[in-house]
DNA sequence: GCCAACGTTGGC
DNA sequence: GCCAACGTTGGC
């Protein structure tokens, strides 16, 4: 099992929007950088991520789980670029903060403290647990 | 709204 | 294959 984070800013795609698609999902679709690519290449169903939203929050908001590995991007006809389908699974009781996290020592080697730019990148176990911790939520 | 950091493009 | 120019992202 890994654990991953998607960034997303809420006049794109919200995390209520994430929310409405229920179990069904939605295609991660819209990623034009290989490196965010060759993350999702990676993602196995079940492997859960954090749901970030970048510019007004600011924050880690939920917990989505990969229900579809990597597949044709559609909405491009670029052979590039693929993209892995999420579900929502949870809400943090309490959002998590980009100044917590940036704040916070066991966090200090986190992707989107050291590489802010990546939208889809990979979080550590403890990164995962600290997080969730953090959130008020329990780590599983 | 600004700007630093980063990725991509294209000329050589 | 190098690198300058340009575009985009995202925190502040």
């Amino acid at each position: 099992m890994n654990f991953w984070l998607f960034k997303s800013e809420t006049t794109t795609w919200s995390w209520d929007q994430q929310r409405a698609k229920g179990d069904a999902g939605e295609e991660w679709s819209g990623v034009r950088n290989y490196q965010a690519r060759n993350f999702m290449r990676q993602m196995r169903i079940g492997d859960l991520g954090f749901f970030y939203l970048s510019q007004k929050e600011k924050a880690v908001v939920g917990v989505v789980q990969i229900i579809a590995e990597a597949h044709p991007d559609s909405t491009t006809d670029d052979e590039r670029w693929e993209c892995v389908d999420i579900k929502a699974v949870r809400t943090l009781a309490t959002p998590v903060s980009l100044q917590q996290i940036k704040s916070d020592p066991r966090l200090s080697e986190m992707v989107l403290v050291t590489n802010s730019r990546l939208s889809v990148q990979p979080v550590t176990e403890d990164e995962w647990a600290v997080i969730c911790s953090l959130g008020g939520d329990a780590p599983s």
